[in-house]
DNA sequence: GTTATGACGCCGT
DNA sequence: AACGGCGCCATAA
């Protein structure tokens, strides 16, 4: 019998399912999260095909240093935000997440105090 | 197997 | 801080 590993797009889909409300992960954890540490890239493409039926929480992706990288979409980027703040999360004055606040780790949540 | 694409990430200028 | 270039991974043609 064969390794019936989940696709990429459905381990990315789990990962995600993961992040906590008010919390925040960046692609990088997401893909290290699915098992493939590095594939942040990939993660993005897996979040793009997404759509309006998706239950995803993909607002809770953000990109390194808690940027958000959603502008590349028509202005995904304000929806993203707003959902973000509806959540509590908050920004610094450069239209950054505040990770040391929001930012979610699963490796470290057995150790977080 | 090669080529092209993408909601990324890091380094150099 | 802002901009440009290259690398990395996964998917589709």
């Amino acid at each position: 019998m064969k390794h019936a590993e989940e696709p990429f797009s459905d381990r990315v889909h789990r990962a995600v399912e993961s992040i906590p409300r008010g919390r925040v992960a960046t692609y990088g954890a997401v893909a290290a999260i699915a098992g493939s540490p590095g594939a942040a890239r990939a993660v993005g493409s897996v979040l793009g095909a997404l759509d309006g039926q998706s239950d995803l929480p993909w607002w809770r992706v953000v990109g390194s240093g808690g940027r958000i990288t959603t502008s590349r979409v028509r202005h995904t980027a304000q929806i993203q935000r707003a959902l973000l703040e509806a959540e509590g999360v908050a920004f610094d004055g450069s239209d950054r997440i505040l990770m040391g606040r929001h930012g979610w780790d699963p490796e470290g949540e057995a150790g977080e105090g």
